[in-house]
RNA sequence: CGGGACGUGGCGCAGUCCGGUAGCGCACCUGAAUGGGGUUCAGGGGGUCGCCGGUUCGAAUCCGGCCGUCCCGACCA
C-alpha cells in the first residue's frame, strides 16, 4: 500500500492515507489517553489562523468574546430532556474531587447551552437586554466509542456562539447568518466549499428547533459535517427560567441560537486538499507561506546564506510569513519533501547559480492546471509576485474544489437502484425527493449507510424540484441530499 | 457490547508453527566527505519481547488468565 516513500496513495486506502499525512505533517499525535488527541505546534499553526480569522468575522457581526466552566453541574445537563438523550452517553463524568466523593456529580461539558443559558437568565431582565451575542473559544469532551485523528476525537477544541434574541425572527435570522459566516470562512479561508442546508429530525442537535449544517464533501466522496447552526427556539430558555420583560410590558422566555466549528475543521482540510505527497494548506491558513531552502556549495554557501535571509526579508517586509530553512543536515531533496509534506504553498530555492544570475527558483505545491509547478524568476520581481502568487493559489484551489464537488454532485435521482448505486459505488452527493418520513431515512441508512446531509439551503436546490421521495415513491416535500458521512 | 486481527528499541517489522537467552529497515548520536528532488562511508547508543502466573535445566516462542490497541458494526462535530 504504502509507496516508496512512505505514504499511502491517496484512493487506495484513504483512512490509512489521511493519518499517515496528518502524523507526518507534524499537525497531530496520539495521547496516551484513547481518543485524545495532541495537536503539535505546526498543526496548531493552522488552527491558530482559522481562529483569528473566524474571531474577526464573528466581531464584525457584534459577537464578543467570553469564557465559561468546564465543569456543569449534572442537574443542568439533565434539565432539557432531548439534550440529555442526546448526550448522556457521551458525557465524563467527575465523581470526586478534594479526595472525597462529590455529594453532586458534575459533568465535564460536551457543549455549554446549559451553563450559558443559566448565566444569561441572570444577566437579562429586560428587552433592552437582549440581543446577547457571544461567542467562546474551548475545549469539549464528548466520549466517543470510536476516534480519528481531528475527525473524531473525545475532547476538541472549537468555538461556540451563543445568543439570546426577544423574538423568534430575530433568533431565526440570527441562525441563518451564523450559517452563512461558516459558509464564507469556509469558502474563503480553506478553499473548502460547503453545501448548506437544514437537518432532519433525526440528524438535528439535541434540543435544537432546527439545525443547520455545512457540508463539505472530502476527496473520497464521503461528506464532513463541518459547522452548525442552531435555532433553540426556547426549549433551553424555559428549562432554565431566561425570562424578560417585553416591550409591551409582558414576559417571554428568550429565544436562543447556538452554533460551531471544530477542530475538526483541519481533519476537512487535510481531507479536501491533500495528495500523494502529503498535506496541500490554502496559503491563508498556511502557518509558513513560503519556505526558502537555500543550496549550499562549499565557498559559494555564504553568499548563498546572506542571499536566503535577504529574501526572507524582503517577503517578511509584504506581509509574507516566510521561514528560512538553514539547517545544515541533510541534503536539499530532503528539506523539499519535508516542506511538501507539510503543505507549504511556496518554496523558493536558492542556491550558487540562482546568485550569479540574479534569479530564484520558484515551486508551487498546489498546481492549477496549466500552471508549471517549477520556475525561474528574476530575484526581485519573483519577491514582487509573491503575494499575488498566494492569492491566485487560494482562488484556484477553491474553484478546483467547488468543480469536483459540483462533478460529484447527482441531480434528479429518482430510481432507488440508481441511488445505492452511485452511493456504493463511487458515492458523492446524492439530490432526490424526500416525502419527510422518518422511516424512509432509516431504510435508506440501513440499506446503504447514507444519510441525509440536509434538505439544501434554496440557492443548492435543483432547478426541477423533485416530485417523488426516492424511498417510497410517494409525493415529495423537501429535496433531500443525500451521502455517507464522516 | 458483538465479529476479526494484533501487542518485540522512537516508528515499521522479522523471529513464535518446531523453546537455547533478540535481529532487520528507518529514525537518533559522533566524525568525515557531500549538497539543484528523500546523500555516502565509518563508528555508536537504545529493547528484562504488553502484564501476571504455570510447564521446563532453559520461554519472545508452549499453556492459563488479565490488560491494551487497531479494524468492522452500534454511537457521533
Amino acid at each position: 500500500m504504502a509507496n516508496e516513500k512512505g505514504l499511502t496513495p491517496r484512493g487506495e486506502d484513504f483512512a490509512a492515507w489521511y493519518n499517515e499525512v496528518v502524523l507526518r505533517a507534524e499537525l497531530a499525535d496520539y495521547s496516551p489517553v484513547r481518543g485524545c488527541m495532541v495537536i503539535r505546534p505546526y498543526g496548531y499553526g493552522i488552527w491558530e489562523n482559522m481562529q483569528r480569522a473566524l474571531d474577526g468575522l464573528f466581531k464584525e457581526t457584534g459577537h464578543e468574546n467570553a469564557y465559561f466552566p468546564l465543569l456543569i453541574p449534572q442537574s443542568f445537563i439533565e434539565r432539557e430532556k432531548e439534550h440529555i438523550a442526546g448526550f448522556a452517553p457521551e458525557v465524563a463524568v467527575v465523581t470526586h474531587a478534594g479526595g472525597k466523593e462529590l455529594e453532586e456529580p458534575l459533568v465535564i461539558r460536551p457543549t455549554s447551552e446549559t451553563i450559558i443559558y443559566h448565566m444569561f437568565a441572570k444577566w437579562v431582565q429586560s428587552y433592552r437586554d437582549l440581543p446577547i451575542l457571544m461567542n467562546q473559544w474551548a475545549n469539549v469532551m464528548r466520549w466517543e466509542l470510536r476516534t480519528r485523528l481531528f475527525l473524531r476525537t473525545s475532547e476538541f477544541l472549537w468555538q461556540e456562539g451563543h445568543t439570546a434574541h426577544a423574538s423568534e425572527a430575530e433568533a431565526q435570522e440570527e441562525t441563518q447568518l451564523i450559517l452563512g459566516l461558516y459558509r464564507r470562512f469556509m469558502e474563503d479561508w480553506m478553499a473548502m466549499p460547503p453545501l448548506t442546508g437544514l437537518k432532519t429530525e433525526a440528524e438535528r442537535f439535541a434540543g435544537a428547533v432546527r439545525t443547520y449544517a455545512c457540508e463539505a464533501l472530502m476527496q473520497d466522496n464521503r461528506a464532513l459535517q463541518a459547522g452548525t447552526s442552531h435555532n433553540l427556539g426556547q426549549n433551553f430558555s424555559r428549562q432554565f427560567d431566561f425570562r424578560f420583560q417585553t416591550e409591551d410590558g409582558g414576559e417571554d422566555y428568550a429565544w436562543n441560537t447556538s452554533g460551531g466549528v471544530s477542530t475538526r475543521l483541519v481533519g476537512g482540510l487535510v481531507m479536501t486538499h491533500g495528495d500523494d505527497v502529503g498535506l496541500v494548506l490554502p496559503p491563508r491558513l498556511a502557518p509558513v507561506h513560503v519556505v526558502v531552502v537555500p543550496i549550499l556549495r562549499g565557498d559559494a554557501s555564504e553568499a548563498v546564506l546572506a542571499k536566503a535571509r535577504a529574501v526572507q526579508d524582503a517577503l517578511a517586509a509584504r506581509g509574507v510569513r516566510a521561514h528560512l530553512d538553514d539547517r545544515d543536515t541533510g541534503t536539499p531533496g530532503a528539506k523539499f519533501w519535508e516542506w511538501e509534506r507539510k503543505g507549504v504553498p511556496l518554496r523558493v530555492e536558492i542556491g550558487p547559480k540562482d546568485v550569479e544570475k540574479g534569479q530564484l527558483v520558484v515551486v508551487r505545491r498546489y498546481v492549477a492546471d496549466g500552471q508549471e509547478k517549477k520556475s525561474f524568476l528574476e530575484e526581485s520581481a519573483a519577491v514582487d509576485a509573491v503575494p499575488g502568487v498566494l492569492d491566485a493559489i487560494q482562488a484556484a484551489m477553491l474553484e478546483d474544489a467547488l468543480a469536483r464537488r459540483e462533478a460529484n454532485s447527482h441531480r434528479g435521482v429518482e430510481d432507488y437502484g440508481r441511488f445505492r448505486e452511485i452511493i456504493e459505488g463511487d458515492g458523492g452527493f446524492v439530490y432526490a425527493g424526500w416525502c419527510g418520513s422518518a422511516d424512509c431515512e432509516t431504510k435508506a441508512k440501513d440499506d446503504t449507510k447514507a444519510t441525509i446531509r440536509c434538505l439544501p439551503s434554496e440557492e443548492f436546490r435543483s432547478a426541477d424540484a423533485p416530485q417523488s421521495c426516492l424511498v417510497c415513491g410517494g409525493a415529495a416535500t423537501a429535496e433531500a441530499v443525500w451521502a455517507r458521512a464522516y
